[in-house]
DNA sequence: AACTATTTATAAGA
DNA sequence: TTCTTATAAATAGTT
């Protein structure tokens, strides 16, 4: 298709050889897509391109499901064996299910991060979206416990101290900040980061109570996960 | 490319599915082929006719290890920080490393989900909790932008439909919104492979205007995952 | 990235 | 399934 009739080989310019596939790997997710609509199946398309780059599509299911189903289908039969670290040979097989987990498990935390949420599902998205919520208010819950544990521990040292040298903080902080402490963030602190359907105590606390607070740690995320590129 | 336009939908009649399936396939595999010829791209292509039957096609390498590549190419974002899959020291070596990867994605994950909070410190909770709103707000907005689409274009179709068999539809599914009928898949009919990598509205789409919606999905933790039991 | 002259894919029919 | 054919779609070469 096209100006002249298409010769089976490589096309030496790289040029030339770099657009085609540009526009052919186009063309060809366009197709599996097509089938995959038209006739309800489930593809998936996995293309290194000469340089090495990654693209990968697939409809109907997830990559993941699709190629589990695949493997399952052709190595059909045996489940696949747990992990057998010490004989060699099912070693690199061992690794690379492994790798597959991690792969997934990564797309997993993608998603909880709230990334990568253009490739998911309405139906999909619902039920992320209870996740998040429910992690979120357990989340919450914690914190806030922990911060009324810590802002009841530093009123009693408070006191102890208000008892010892009762004019000392208020010179400090200027103000009679530490009174109620449980009640109200001071009026001037930071505008709280954006919290949301929070109705406790919120962030404040920690910066009354140590004046550290808000950075972002990374906890939960590791460095040497993420940076996936991907299409 | 034939003898009528092309619909982009589901193709209902079962003989002409099928039919079209099998020309498509054969049409699929040989764009693969070219590409891959022409460019010298490795791909791989794996496609589950509806009834469940498994084709696949590799090209430029085999599919055993153009699937190696990709899981080791996803995994990393880059090509891979390569285990020497060969030699058995350092295999089991690279398998324990992997293990640790696993156990720490995995509690990052719990994390993620609100669990085990118990054990994360105040700057920690506060660093998840921001992370958890941030990823609540993206798939909040992912999804009510789905929605609007679905309902716009089910509006669409509904009123098409109603220009030409106003009584029709009301009649057997109550609702206007439910209008276009090919939309849903008939009640009885094997559950539809739910869609992910696929970017298009799909299903869910027809949830939307069913009413149905709120469902777990497993997509954000596969099932293998918890029961990694380790040291 | 756009544009077309062509080739190629394929829907429908046999 | 396979062949045929009218047409839609993809795309090679060009701008």
């Amino acid at each position: 298709m096209g100006r002249g009739r298409v010769q089976l080989r490589r096309i030496e310019n790289k040029i030339r050889r770099q657009v085609t596939f540009s526009k052919r790997r186009t063309g060809l997710v366009k197709k599996a897509q097509e089938i995959s609509v038209l006739c309800d199946a489930d593809v998936a398309l996995i293309v290194f391109s000469p340089k090495g780059k990654l693209f990968e599509y697939s409809a109907g299911s997830s990559m993941e499901r699709i190629l589990d189903r695949y493997e399952r289908s052709s190595y059909a039969g045996q489940e696949i064996p747990t992990p057998n670290l010490d004989s060699q040979g099912e070693c690199s097989t061992e690794c690379s299910r492994l790798l597959r987990m991690i792969d997934v498990m990564q797309r997993s935390v993608r998603h909880l991060k709230g990334e990568e949420v253009d490739a998911l599902s309405i139906r999909e998205l619902q039920g992320l979206e209870m996740q998040l919520d429910t992690a979120l208010k357990k989340t919450r819950s914690r914190k806030n416990q922990l911060m009324l544990e810590s802002i009841a521990q530093l009123q009693k040292k408070a006191s102890q101290r208000d008892d010892l040298e009762p004019q000392n903080l208020r010179h400090d902080l200027g103000a009679p900040l530490c009174a109620p402490p449980r009640a109200l963030p001071p009026p001037l602190s930071p505008p709280p980061p954006s919290s949301f359907g929070d109705t406790s105590l919120r962030n404040g606390v920690e910066e009354v109570a140590a004046g550290i607070l808000i950075r972002k740690t990374n906890t939960t995320l590791p460095h040497w996960m993420p940076r996936l590129t991907r299409e």
